[in-house]
DNA sequence: AATGAATGAGCATTCATTCAT
DNA sequence: TATGAATGAATGCTCATTCAT
C-alpha cells in the first residue's frame, strides 16, 4: 500500500503482465489454427506487440506451448488438491474432481480446444515434454478411487488405475465433443450425467 | 489369364498396391514423428518410391492423413456392422463394439498413434476433414444404448448419446494410455475391464 | 563419342556445371560484397537458379566458401606441382612459384578479392576450416629454400621458413594492393618485381 | 583539487574512459569471435555497461571497428614517427619501423588478431573507411627506402614501393601466422628474422 | 548519462508441390 | 507411370538500433 510496493509490483507486474499476455494470445492463436498452423506472428500481433518480444519471454515456439500446458496443470491442480481437502468422502472428491474438470474447461474454450487438440501430440512428439503434470492428474482420481474401496464406498473387484482412466476418459470425451461441436452448450452439467452413470458402475453393493 | 486380363488385373492391382503402400508408409512415418514433423519424402523414402510419386496417387500431403482416417474408419465400420449382425442382444453388442475397438486398434499401434495423436486436430482445423465417420461410429453405441433401454437391459434414466461418449471416452482414453506408454501390453483385454463397470453403470435394475 | 558416353557425360555434365554455377556466382558476388553481407538469394539469382536450388549442391552458405578455398586450394597446388616437375634448379622453382601464385589470382579477380579478404576469417573463425592446403603450400616453399641451401644457391643462415613466409607475404601483399586498389594494372609483372630483391636477399655469396 | 575541478576531470576523463573501456571490449570480442560473429551485446556485456550505452559513444557497430583501427593507425603512426625522428641513417629507420610493427602488435594479441583477420574486408567493402592510415604507413617505408637510395646504401634498381609493400607484407606474414598458429612465441624477434634476408635484397652492392 | 525492454527488418533454410524427361 | 531435380513461398529466430524512463 506504501508506494514502495506499488512501484514494486507495478515492476513486476509488467513482465508477468506481458508474459501473461503473449500467454493468452498463444492459447487464442493455437487454439484457432492448431500449434503448427500458427506463427510466432500472430501470436505477437494478437499480444500487440513486436515479433522479436516474444522470444524477451520466451526461448521457441513450443516453449510457449509447454509453458501453457505447465501453468494450466500447476495451477488445475493445485486448485483441485485445495477444494477436495475439506471433503471426507471418497464419493464426494470424485464428484467435486469432475466438476472442477468441467468448470475449469468449460470457462475457457480456447484453453480447452488447445489442451484437446494439441496435448496429445506434445506428450508423444514434444521433447522433453513434462507430461508429469498429467499423471498426477490421474494419480489423484487413483488414489481417491482406492480410498473409496477402503471405506466400503466403491467395488473392491475393479483395479483403481482402470476405474480412474474411465472417468477421465469419460470426462476427456465430454470436453472433447464440446469443443469440436459448433453448437454453445454448457459444459458444466455434463458431469452430473457422467457420475449418475460412473457411480453405479463402481459403488459397492 | 488372358494377356489382357492379366495386364489389367496388374494394372489395378498396382494400383491399388502402390496406393496402399504409400498409405502404409504414411502411418509408420506420421506414427514416428506426427503429421508435421512428416516429410513427404519420408513417406515416399519408406514407401520406396520417388517424391514425385506420391502425388499421382495423392493430391496433397493432408489427403493422405484424411485417406488413412477414411479408410481405417470405414473398416472398422463395417467390420463392425458385419459383426454386429449376428448379436442379438444389445449388451453383446456393446462387448463386441468395445472388443473391437480395442483388438482392431491394438492389432496396429502405429494406426493407433495416428489416430489418437492425430485425429482431433485433423477433426479442428482440417479443412473438409469428413468427421462422418466418427459421427456414425458415436451413432452405432448410441442406438444400441437405446436399444437396450428400449428392451429393458439398461437404465432408461440415462441419455443414450451421454452412455455412448462415456464409452467410447473410456475406451479411446485406454488406447491412449496404451500408446503414451512406454511398457508394451496386450491392449485388447482392457475391454473386459472397462465393461465390467460400464456394465454396472448402465444395466437396469 | 558414342551416344551412351555423350549422355552420361551430359547428365554428369549438368550436376558438374550447376554446381560449378553456383561457385561461380558466390565468388562474384562474395567478392563483390563480402560473404557476411551476401545473401544466399543474391548467389541463387546470380547463379539463375531458384533460392532452394543451391540447398541440392551445398549444405550451407559456408560450405560454399569452404567449397571455393578447398576447389581452388587443390587446383592452385595440384597445377603447382605439375609445374615444378619438370624444374631442376630451386631458383628456377621458386621463379615459378611466384609466376604462378600471381598469374593464377592475377587472371580471375572475384577469386582473389574472395582469398584476400576472406580467408584469414575463415582460417581463424570458420569451424573445422581445413586451413591444410594453406600449410602445404607454404610447406612447397619451404623445402624448396631448403633445397636451394643444400645446393649451395641460398644462403644456409637463414631458417627456410622464415624465408617462405617472407616470400609468401610479399606475393600476398601484391595481391592484395592490387586487390584493393581502383587502378586497373597487371598482377603477373609484380613476380619478377619482387624477386629481384627476394633473390638478392637469399642467395649464397 | 576544488570539487568543481574534480567534477570536470571526472567526467571527462570518465568519457574518455568509457569510450576506452568500450574499444577494449570490442577488440577483444572481435578477436575471439570475428567482427561479424560478434553481437554488440557482447560488447557491452564485456565492458560492463548496458547495451544502450554503447550508442552514446559510438553510433553503430561498425564505427567500432572504425575506430579501432583508426585509433590504433594514430598511435601506431605517431609513435612511429617520434621514434623514426632520432634516427639518420636509412636502414636504422628500417630496423626500427620492422620492431615497432612487430613489437606492437607482438604486445596486444587482441589487436593484431583484428587488424590481420578484419582490416582487409573492412578496407574493402565497409562504406567510407578510411584506409588513409594505411597509405600514409606504406608511404613512410617508401621513403625511407627512397631516402636510401638517394644516400647510395640500398639499391637503385628497385622501385621503392615495391620495396616498400615486400617489407611490409613480409612483416604483415610474420603477424598472422603468429596470429593463427596456436603456439605461443614471442613475435618481436621475427623482425631480426625478416631483416636479416631483407636488407640483403635491397642493399646497394 | 545510463539503462534495457522493445522493436521489426532481415535471412538462412525447409519442404510441399510441380514438371520435364 | 515414374522419377527426382527444381522451385519459391513460407517462417522461426536474431540482433542492431531506438527511446521512454
Amino acid at each position: 500500500m506504501t508506494k514502495p510496493e506499488r512501484s514494486k509490483s507495478t515492476a513486476r507486474g509488467a513482465v508477468s503482465d506481458k508474459r501473461e499476455a503473449i500467454l493468452r494470445a498463444a492459447i487464442a492463436v493455437f487454439a484457432s489454427k492448431g500449434y503448427f498452423n500458427s506463427k510466432v506472428a500472430d501470436i505477437a500481433s494478437q499480444a500487440g506487440i513486436a515479433d522479436g518480444t516474444v522470444y524477451l519471454y520466451f526461448k521457441s515456439k513450443d516453449e510457449i506451448l509447454r509453458s501453457i500446458f505447465d501453468a494450466a496443470m500447476v495451477e488445475f491442480i493445485s486448485e483441485g488438491r485445495r477444494e477436495l481437502e475439506n471433503l471426507i468422502s471418497p464419493a464426494d472428491k470424485i464428484r467435486k474432481i469432475a466438476e472442477l474438470h468441467l468448470e475449469r474447461l468449460g470457462a475457457d474454450r480456447d484453453l480447452a480446444v488447445v489442451f484437446q487438440v494439441e496435448l496429445r501430440g506434445s506428450t508423444k512428439h514434444m521433447q522433453e515434454f513434462s507430461a508429469a503434470g498429467f499423471g498426477e492428474y490421474l494419480d489423484i482420481i487413483r488414489a481417491t478411487i482406492a480410498e473409496g474401496q477402503s471405506s466400503g464406498d466403491f467395488r473392491s473387484d475393479i483395479k483403481p488405475i482402470v476405474a480412474a482412466k474411465i472417468l477421465y476418459g469419460s470426462l476427456d470425451e465430454m470436453v472433447t465433443n464440446w469443443v469440436l461441436s459448433s453448437r454453445q452448450y454448457p459444459l458444466a452439467p455434463m458431469a452430473n450425467e457422467v457420475l449418475k452413470i460412473y457411480f453405479e458402475g463402481i459403488k459397492a453393493r
